[in-house]
DNA sequence: TCATATACCGAAAAATTTTTCGGTATACTG
DNA sequence: CAGTATACCGAAAAATTTTTCGGTATATGA
């Protein structure tokens, strides 16, 4: 199936484990708008990521749930309206995202030296 | 071109530029593996991580001298050698692999539950 | 001599991820 | 009534990553 993923994560290693639940292209960034505890609402999701296709984020969220990342709230409203709230698991990942973040603006220049400007 | 990137790395954001740098398959484990700044061989790295195809090792370490994260050090010998050593940019990136590495640790449990046991 | 080891690379295949497009359905606003 | 917004999903295309296979070349040991 063209939505599923073969083998959800990795169990070989911890550190391929964490990097699986992690790696697809707009996870890590999802997880820093959730990071306050709020709820979010899936355009609000999209519109906070415009660069990432709509689709994808919808994918990503949804393996999130899976995995135990994220939950979702689906509302018997309509229109129909949903929200994803960041779980303690969730949370627990935080500090990789902090590190990471501030990673990536103390090395921004060297990269963009070397490969942008865009 | 099949072993270039369309877009080295990602200058977008700067969680999205930390991650770019390690998100593919094994960069994380190659970074581990070349924590201690002792030089590897390219052989060493490819049996430390034996569930690599060593094609893949070979084009992820090229990509990593690129990015600055080590170097290489090619030797004038008969057989060929070579060796691949961390450089400060890269070690700065062990914080990360780090709390990746621990968190993998302690959630390992709940992940084999879920899709384990292999 | 033959197998093994070293390092490296191109090409093609396979697998996976991301993108795009179109469709479902309902309610509100102009 | 038409346009917009909500949420969601399938299918196919495109892009990217990973794997596999074969090849270059030389030295060592059985």
């Amino acid at each position: 199936m063209a939505y599923e993923k073969k083998i959800p994560v990795d169990l070989d290693c911890p550190l391929r484990l964490t990097m699986s639940l992690i790696e697809s292209k707009w996870k890590s960034c999802i997880l820093d708008e959730l990071r306050s505890g709020s709820p979010m609402r899936p355009c609000e999701v999209h519109k906070s990521l415009p660069e990432a296709a709509p689709r994808v984020l919808d994918i990503q969220l949804k393996e999130m749930v899976e995995d135990g990342l994220i939950t979702k709230k689906i509302f018997p409203e309509l229109p129909p309206r949903s929200e994803y709230m960041i779980t303690d698991l969730g949370k627990s990942l935080l500090p990789i995202i902090d590190l990471m973040l501030q990673w990536g603006e103390e090395h921004f220049e060297i990269f963009e030296k070397k490969y942008g400007p865009k």
